[in-house]
DNA sequence: GAGGTTAGTGTCAGTCGCTGCCAAATGACA
DNA sequence: TGTCATTTGGCAGCGACTGACACTAACCTC
């Protein structure tokens, strides 16, 4: 068994064995505990002991499941960011790119609530936000992974549109609407529940400046 | 002493004490010692132990000048940046704000080996730029570097421009101008040494395609 | 339903990154 | 030259992670 074996996503379908949905169990539980502790004493003050201990497995366990802490800290949000490929891979193939990724992550947010219920409490997830931007070792493996989101968006948006792989226009489209997005996630926390409508209004006015941001003159 | 008291820059001024220099000394070898065995072993396969045995030193004593083994490993990479944040802040106030980073990025080209140069064989930083790529613990570090890079690019461009540190524009920009540069960065490596004056006009071609890189329609 | 096969788990020992603590050495400066 | 502030080394210890091996439990025949 290998640490990235299992998808990190919720059991939508669920397994025929009692091997798998033993598993499947294991895993979740581990997440719970892990977000649990590191919501109650941040990220480095958590050891993966305890998290294992949480789970009621032991330590040798977690790392069969985990590849590091980093990852069982990650998993929730690795969750968010599969569900918003699928979401752009879906759009019609004759939306303009940068109108896919909009309305993609408009859509996934729809239908992503429910499944991050499915693992954790929606609070849970939050407080992580927040630990990630707060916590440079989760920060920085964020951002990596964010980075493998934008090659593969970039991949797909090239696809989509019959460009050449080569072709700089894709990456620079999806540049800088990963750094919206980006920005826009460091604004979520508090602003999301509290007016979840005036939140989504925000991020699509965000995404109409990407167009005016490179005009050449914004002294007006 | 704390970790990262001394400036990642290299010796332009000579300091005045025996300490300061002799502080210097050890901090130069270090890099090297870390660069050399690094490119040799990979990161992974070296250990700080070996860095600082190299560099005939304790461990103890590494960590009082890199707080771990990602910051000797980015210091090279660092003092480019800082170089190229400072080749920005240079440029003249009348000029748009993405002429500047362009700019910017081809004037500190100019002055940037000189600089390598003074610490590390040029060779070694090449093989670096490299084993960043390749290492994803140091991925991971490098691109939460360049997050803090974009950050202060931003700021610096809003001041340039007279505009609230709200505004969504200059953040936009710098994050499509930086999309480009990473790309550039990935096929720097082969390229360089061998042919720079072909690799500098690539470079500003590429980042022509950031106006084109948002119009509705590219299937022209 | 008893057999062997396969896969998941716990235990243990070990490496490596990193830190706190104290004592020894060394440049700075009167 | 003697004091003082810094820098250094050694040591002990924690936490993340890994390899090896033995044990148990699910699965798959016959």
């Amino acid at each position: 068994m290998h640490a990235t074996e299992l998808p990190a996503e919720p059991p939508s379908k669920l397994p025929a064995g009692l091997r798998e949905r033993k598993k499947r169990r294991t895993r979740d539980a581990l997440v719970r505990s892990a977000l649990e502790l590191i919501a109650r004493q941040g990220y480095e003050g958590t050891t993966v002991d305890e998290i294992a201990a949480a789970a009621d497995v032991s330590q040798r366990t977690f790392f069969r499941y985990f590849a590091n802490k980093e990852e069982v800290a990650l998993s929730v949000q690795q969750m968010v960011e599969s569900h918003f490929y699928a979401a752009v891979c879906a759009r019609p193939a004759e939306e303009p790119p940068l109108t896919a990724l909009r309305t993609a992550v408009l859509a996934s947010w729809d239908t992503i609530g429910a499944a991050i219920t499915a693992v954790v409490p929606l609070r849970l997830h939050v407080s992580m936000h927040r630990t990630i931007q707060e916590t440079p070792q989760l920060l920085a493996a964020q951002l990596r992974r964010l980075a493998e989101q934008e090659d593969r968006l970039t991949l797909e948006i090239a696809r989509r549109e019959g460009l050449s792989p080569e072709d700089p226009r894709p990456r620079i489209l999806v540049a800088a609407f990963s750094g919206v997005m980006r920005e826009v996630g460091r604004r979520w926390g508090g602003l999301m529940e509290s007016d979840m409508d005036t939140f989504r209004r925000h991020t699509a006015e965000y995404l109409d400046q990407i167009g005016p941001a490179l005009a050449e003159n914004w002294r007006s």
